[in-house]
DNA sequence: AATTCACTCAACCGCTCAGGT
DNA sequence: CACCTGAGCGGTTGAGTGAAT
C-alpha cells in the first residue's frame, strides 16, 4: 500500500510549486494524459511525488478549473449539498462544474462553516457525519420548532458513489423555453435489490448544467417502508416536482429539489 | 512604519477503497 | 481469499497576505 511516499522519500521538492514545475507537469499531461501518477514525476522530470502531482493538476492546473469567487447560486448549492451529504467534498464538487473538492472544502471551512457554526446553537458532533442545520440566511428551510423534527431534518444522508450499470433516458414534459435540453435518467443496479440510482441533468441558456444523483435523496427515512423505485415513480416524481410548462427550471428549482423538507 | 492578528488556500498527510494478481 | 498497488478522499497544516492596532 502506498504509505506516505512523499514524506518517506528524500530528495523531493515540497511546498509551493514553481512555474517551471507547473510547466513540466502540464506539458507531460498534455502529451500523455492523466493517470499513472506514481511514475509520472520521474517521466516528467519532476522531483515531486505522484500524489503531489495529481493534487496540483486536479486542484490547480486542470484547464477546466473555474477561477474566481463562488457565486451566490454556487454558495447556496454548496450549503444544501453539504446539508445532505456532509463533508463529502468530492461529491459536492462533482455537482459544481469547474470547482474542486479542495476549493469547496476550503470555502466551507473558512466561510460557510463559520457562519453555520455561529448560527447553529446546537454543537454538531465531530467526525465525518457532522449534522448540520442550515440557516435561513441562505434561503434554506428553517429548523422546525419540534426538536425531534429538527433532528430528523438535520440528519445527514450518507451516500456512496455507485457505478451505474445502465442508463434509461426518457422524455419529460416540454421544458420551459429557456431550458434545453432536459432529460432524466434512471440507473438500476443489477442484482439483488440493490439501490436504484437516478439523476437529472439540465442545461439552460447561460450554459449552466447540473447533475444530481437521486438514490439517497429518495431513500426512505426511519420508520418508512422501503419501496424499490421504478421508472414510473421517477416519471411521476419529475412531473410533480418542477418540470411543467409554466415552471422555470434553474438553480432555485434544484435547490428546492434538494431540500428534504420539501419532499412529500 | 512596525508589529500583531486573522484569514485564505495550496499543499501535505494519513487513511480507505477498488481493482488486479 | 489474501495481498499488493494505485488512486482518491477528507482533515490538517503552514506560508502568504491584508487588516487592525
Amino acid at each position: 500500500m502506498e504509505r506516505s511516499p512523499c514524506s518517506s522519500m528524500e530528495d523531493l521538492n515540497k511546498g509551493a510549486w514553481t512555474a517551471f514545475e507547473d510547466k513540466l507537469l502540464i506539458s507531460y499531461i498534455q502529451d500523455h494524459g492523466e493517470g499513472n501518477w506514481r511514475n509520472l514525476p520521474k517521466r516528467a522530470g519532476l522531483k515531486r511525488c505522484g500524489k503531489s502531482c495529481r493534487l496540483r493538476w486536479l486542484n490547480y492546473l486542470r484547464p477546466d478549473i473555474k477561477r474566481g469567487n463562488i457565486s451566490h447560486d454556487e454558495k447556496e448549492l454548496i450549503i444544501r449539498l453539504h446539508n445532505l451529504l456532509g463533508n463529502r467534498w468530492s461529491l459536492i464538487a462533482g455537482r459544481l462544474p469547474g470547482r474542486t473538492d479542495n476549493e469547496i472544502k476550503n470555502y466551507w471551512n473558512t466561510t460557510l462553516g463559520k457562519k453555520d457554526k455561529a448560527q447553529t446553537s446546537v454543537e454538531a458532533p465531530p467526525g465525518k457525519s457532522t449534522k448540520k442545520i442550515i440557516s435561513a440566511e441562505f434561503g434554506a428551510t428553517e429548523p422546525s420548532s419540534s426538536s425531534q423534527a429538527a433532528e430528523a431534518k438535520a440528519e445527514v444522508i450518507r451516500t456512496r458513489a455507485t457505478r451505474c450499470s445502465s442508463r434509461v433516458v426518457f422524455p419529460l414534459r416540454p421544458p420551459a423555453s429557456q431550458v434545453t435540453p432536459l432529460q432524466g435518467r434512471i440507473d438500476q443496479e443489477m442484482g439483488d435489490g440493490a439501490p436504484v440510482l437516478g439523476s437529472l441533468m439540465y442545461s439552460d441558456d447561460s450554459g449552466s448544467h447540473l447533475n444530481f444523483e437521486l438514490n439517497d435523496l429518495l431513500k426512505p427515512r426511519d420508520g418508512e417502508i422501503e419501496e424499490p423505485l421504478d421508472e414510473a415513480m421517477f416519471k411521476d416524481w419529475t412531473a410533480d416536482r418542477c418540470l411543467n410548462d409554466n415552471s422555470t427550471v434553474g438553480l432555485e428549482s434544484f435547490a428546492l429539489f434538494l431540500d428534504p423538507d420539501e419532499w412529500p
